[in-house]
RNA sequence: GGCCCGGUAGCUCAAUGGAUAGAGCAACAGCCUUCUAAGCUGUAGGUUCUUGGUUCGAUCCCAAGCCGGGUCACCA
């Protein structure tokens, strides 16, 4: 039961038995009380001076006094101006930790046969190159969401359309035919995307060349952007593809098979996965029928070249072209396909597409076009878009080389948890794959808690030197916590200590309630973290538990209290304290160490 | 230029229209014979970009401006 609910109804009776007015309880304002003041809940009197026509004090007052006489819960009052601050009693607090000891997913909504089922779309990466940091936010962020999304009872598909067709890809087809001499990931050793990526640079290094040859021979930039051999080639390519010539789909098949498997590795590393993965080269063709069906049906025009436009203009848009005038499709285009496709294979509910700020305009002009193609999931669908992540000198460029990738970004992540876990030296006993094991999890855990506890609609910003800290406001410092109390309770085990499977005081000290009062409120964040699609939530409510809770192990002695009954309390709060980090951060996609 | 997003401590980030705007990092001062010091406690650090407006009350809502970013391709 959830305390705010009640105070708020409680309220509006109180009211309507003082002054004679009927207010509705969802109007009734109430916030957790700030710390300097006495209490737990605080009522906003101002929208009642109206009814009362009486001084805030002495309303607040009136109320407070009905209030504790008629609600069990409420224990005490004080008006400090307009507020009043309610203390609710202890076994308030301790009947919501009993809800929440035996439950093992406390706080998670179960599935059942009429949850809705949503997809969420993430990752969606082109194999011409290695995934960066930016991939990393969006990876992280779709598969915290889909998390998330699971825990608000919500059946969950994840998804990802790979975009393996197209001039990028053959770039580094071509870079390779060139400069390859056959080299593959099992002759050098490199990862596949890697090595795919290294002849993407190559190909713009050629490309730029012979634009600065050409323009040396009088061409406009225009003219030799569009003359330079080598981009000759590319259209030449992808012409040969789409009429799929043999050799040129055996070469695209072999150099994207490399990038997957380079791709599979990240992943796995970075603990995401997906349910379903869709391929741009399956999808464009269904997108490229379903204009031309617009083009027939009159809600898209063809022009005398051929190109087929919608024109938006009437939604406050622009007109967009859907194919090409030799007929060949453009981006827009695969998403329609990859849609229809999508709902052919599941009964989708609702639609999350996880993708960067910078194509709000194409997920809008996305949901017009599948709206005007008579999808009714098209007004639907829902663009999670989520900000950049820049460098201290500001957007990462490739063309700069200034652009993290994420398997050396990881890698050294976890070169710093192995030296700090060494210096620190608290990994005694184990085996050294189980050491390497911790520093994977810790190494991780720095990396996704320092993406995922930002707004994901913001814009953040990564320091590859200052950003790698294992202190304070760190998912490290989380995993400690959690690492401390797993200690306790195998000592207590060691030592026969059982731990109770039910919360047997009525007294508690400041840190005790405060510990349980954040407890209690588990259950609203994981709500308002799907409400809202923020992972942040979960991530900054775990901070403040675990903030309170090492206060409280600072302060309170747990297995060494004398006092037996208050030392099972505790352990019983630690023991949930525990598990509330492991299901939040679950919720996160981060694991915690048994030890660390 | 049109449209969209952002601007909070030196830095990275919080703050359902509420009380004296909070954390961490960095700086400084303390706390390990005691359940893990990747911890705890304290000091210092602010014109919440500016100017108006709405409100009992504005970092938050509205308007204008300033600054930064994004986007408006027969690129993806």
């Amino acid at each position: 039961m959830n305390i705010e609910l009640i105070i708020k109804d409680q309220v509006a009776v109180a009211i309507n038995s003082l002054y004679g007015q009927q207010v509705d309880p969802a109007q009734v304002q109430v916030q957790l009380t700030r710390s300097e003041f006495e209490g737990d809940q605080t009522v906003m009197v101002f929208p009642f001076l109206r009814t009362s026509k009486k001084s805030p004090e002495v309303t607040g007052q009136e109320i407070g006094e009905y209030l504790v006489a008629n609600v069990t819960e409420v224990s005490k009052f004080n008006v400090v101006k307009g507020f009043l601050n309610l203390v609710i009693d202890n076994t308030f607090w301790i009947d919501r930790l009993n809800e929440a000891i035996p439950d093992d997913r406390f706080g998670f909504i179960p599935e059942t046969d009429q949850s809705e089922l949503v997809m969420i779309e993430y990752s969606s990466p082109n194999t011409n190159k290695p995934l960066h940091l930016g991939h990393i936010r969006n990876n992280l962020l779709g598969f915290s969401l889909a998390e998330v999304m699971k825990a608000n009872g919500y059946k969950v598909v994840k998804t990802n359309i790979v975009n393996d067709r197209g001039v990028h890809i053959c770039k580094s087809m071509v870079a390779w035919l060139k400069f390859g001499n056959g080299e593959t990931p099992e002759t050098n050793g490199k990862k596949g995307d890697h090595l795919v990526g290294e002849y993407y640079v190559k190909f713009d290094q050629l490309y730029k060349s012979e634009i600065a040859e050409l323009m040396a021979d009088g061409r406009t930039e225009e003219q030799a952007k569009e003359e330079a051999p080598c981009i000759v080639e590319i259209r030449e390519m992808l012409i040969k593809w789409e009429a799929n010539d043999p050799e040129v789909r055996q070469l695209w098949r072999t150099m994207n098979g490399w990038v997957y498997a380079g791709f599979d590795e990240t992943y796995k590393t970075l603990g995401v996965d997906f349910d379903k993965i869709y391929y741009e080269s399956d999808t464009y063709t269904i997108g490229r029928d379903e204009v031309l069906r617009g083009v027939k049906e009159g809600i898209f025009q063809q022009e005398s070249d051929g190109s087929v436009w919608a024109n938006l203009e009437k939604e406050g848009l622009d007109k967009k072209i859907l194919l090409r005038s030799d007929g060949t499709s453009v981006y827009i285009t695969q998403d329609i396909g990859t849609a229809q496709l999508r709902y052919r294979d599941y009964p989708i509910d609702h639609m999350i597409y996880v993708v960067g700020n910078e194509q709000i305009y194409h997920f809008q002009v996305l949901s017009l076009l599948l709206d005007k193609l008579g999808y009714k999931w098209g007004s639907d669908l829902y663009h999670f878009s989520y900000g950049m992540v820049e460098l201290p000198n500001g957007r990462m460029k490739s063309r700069e080389g200034t652009v993290v990738d994420a398997d050396d970004l990881v890698a050294g992540m976890i070169d710093v948890a192995r030296s700090v876990s060494m210096e620190l030296g608290k990994l005694e006993g184990y085996s050294e794959a189980e050491k390497e094991h911790i520093y994977h999890i810790v190494a991780l855990g720095a990396l996704k808690y320092f993406i995922l506890k930002v707004d994901p609609k913001k814009t953040m910003t990564f320091n590859p030197e200052e950003s790698i800290d294992f202190n304070g406001n760190t998912g490290p410092f989380i995993q400690y916590t959690y690492a401390r109390i797993q200690s306790i309770l195998r000592k207590a085990k060691e030592t026969a200590i059982a731990i109770p499977l039910k919360a047997e005081t009525t007294s508690l000290n400041d840190k005790e309630r405060s510990l349980l009062k954040i407890i209690s409120l588990f259950p609203e964040v994981v709500k308002e973290a799907g409400k809202g699609h923020s992972p942040a939530v979960v991530a900054n409510y775990v901070y403040d538990l675990v903030k309170e809770f090492n206060s409280f192990y600072h302060d309170y002695s747990i297995l060494n209290e004398p006092d037996l009954s208050i030392r099972d309390f505790r352990l019983v709060v630690a023991q949930t304290v525990g598990k509330i980090i492991k299901n939040g951060f679950s919720l996160l996609g981060i694991e915690v160490p048994e030890r660390m």
